[in-house]
DNA sequence: TGTTAGTTAGCATGACTTGCAAATTAGAAA
DNA sequence: TTTCTAATTTGCAAGTCATGCTAACTAACA
C-alpha cells in the first residue's frame, strides 16, 4: 500500500473525499504487518476516533482492496484478514496464537497448475499452517484460533 | 473417503450407530468428485430421504471429518465444501463456474516455509484460482462465485 | 420386547459481512 | 465565508454459513 499521502493524492484525482475516517486508516494500515481484521482495526481507530462506524472500516477496507492497495488474506477460520503489503508473498499461520506471518517462498520454483487441463490460472494461494516460534517453545498456550470447534466436540475431557 | 460398507464397519467397531441418514450420505460421498458444500448435498440427500435435516448433514460431514475420511477445501468465498478425496493434492476453482477441479502438483516439489524462522509447518494449502477450461473458451457466461460483492459495487453501470 | 446410549430435527444463536436510507460533510463554486 | 451537492458515514436490518442446545426418536443389544 502507498503512503498516506500518496493515497491523499489519489484519492483527490478520483474525487474521492479526503475524510478523517479515511485518513485514520490509512495511517492506521501504512507499514502493517499485522494482517488486521476489520474488527481489530476497528478497535484502534475507535480509540483516536470515538463514534468511528465499523461500517466504515469495513466499506474503506473494501475501497482499498479495489483499487489495489491492499489484499484480502483469508485463512479460512475466523474474519477476512487485510495486508497492505502488496508484494508476491505467502503467509504462515500459527493455530497457537492466531498469528500471521509473511512467508516469502524464495526455493520454491513458481508452481503451475497443469495448464495441459485447459486451465488459466491467474491467482495462486498458499497458507501454511502450525505453530510459530514462540508458539512453538515453552508453554502450550491456550489456543487462539478456533478450528471448526464443532469437529472437536466429541473430545469430552471427562 | 472409504467405501459405504467399509465405513459401516468402522462406525459399528466405534459403537456409531449405522443409520439410515449416515448411510445415505456414505454414498453419496463415495467417489463424489465434485466437491459439495454441506447445502447442495442436502438438497440432493432430501430427493432420496425427504425430511433429512441439513444439521444432520453438517453433523455427519464433521465427524467423517473429524475420522479423516474426507477433508474439508476453504476456498475463501461461500461456503465450505468437502472433500472425500484424501489424497495429497490440490484445487482449481474457476471463479467463472464456481466449480472446483482437483489439481496434482506433480512438477512442483515440496514447499517448504523457511523453517529458519522457526515456524512448525504443519499443513500447506494451495488453491489456484482462474478460468476453467469450459469457461475459458466461448461464452463469458455469467459469474457464479460472487467476488466480494460489495467491494465491486462502485461499478454502477449506468 | 424392553432398555438406553447415541442420533436426529428444529430452532435459536453466533460470527462475520453487506444492504439500505437517512443524516452528515468535504470540497468546489458563488 | 456562505451555499450547494454529491460523496460519505452511520446505525440498523438482513443475509450467509455454521454451531449450540435439547426434546423426540431409534439402532443395537440383552
Ligand atoms: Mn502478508
Ligand atoms: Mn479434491
Ligand atoms: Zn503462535
Ligand atoms: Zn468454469
Amino acid at each position: 500500500m502507498r503512503t498516506p499521502t500518496e493515497l491523499a493524492q489519489v484519492f483527490r484525482e478520483k474525487q474521492l473525499k479526503l475524510t478523517p475516517q479515511r485518513q485514520l486508516l490509512f495511517n492506521l494500515l501504512h507499514d502493517n504487518e499485522s494482517h488486521p481484521t476489520a474488527e481489530s482495526l476497528f478497535e484502534i481507530a475507535s480509540k483516536q476516533m470515538p463514534g468511528i462506524s465499523l461500517r466504515t472500516i469495513y466499506q474503506t477496507l473494501g475501497e482499498l482492496a479495489e483499487m489495489k492497495e491492499l489484499q484480502l488474506v483469508d485463512i479460512g477460520n475466523g474474519a477476512t484478514r487485510f495486508d497492505p503489503n502488496m508484494s508476491e508473498h505467502q503467509h504462515f499461520v500459527c493455530d497457537s496464537c492466531g498469528a500471521i506471518h509473511d512467508v516469502d517462498i524464495t526455493s520454491a520454483p513458481k508452481l503451475r497448475a497443469g495448464s495441459a487441463d485447459g486451465f488459466a490460472v491467474e491467482e495462486i494461494g498458499v497458507v501454511f499452517r502450525g505453530r510459530c516460534g514462540r508458539c512453538n517453545q515453552g508453554d502450550q498456550s491456550r489456543q487462539t484460533t478456533k478450528r471448526s470447534p464443532g469437529l472437536q466436540a466429541k473430545n469430552k475431557a471427562s
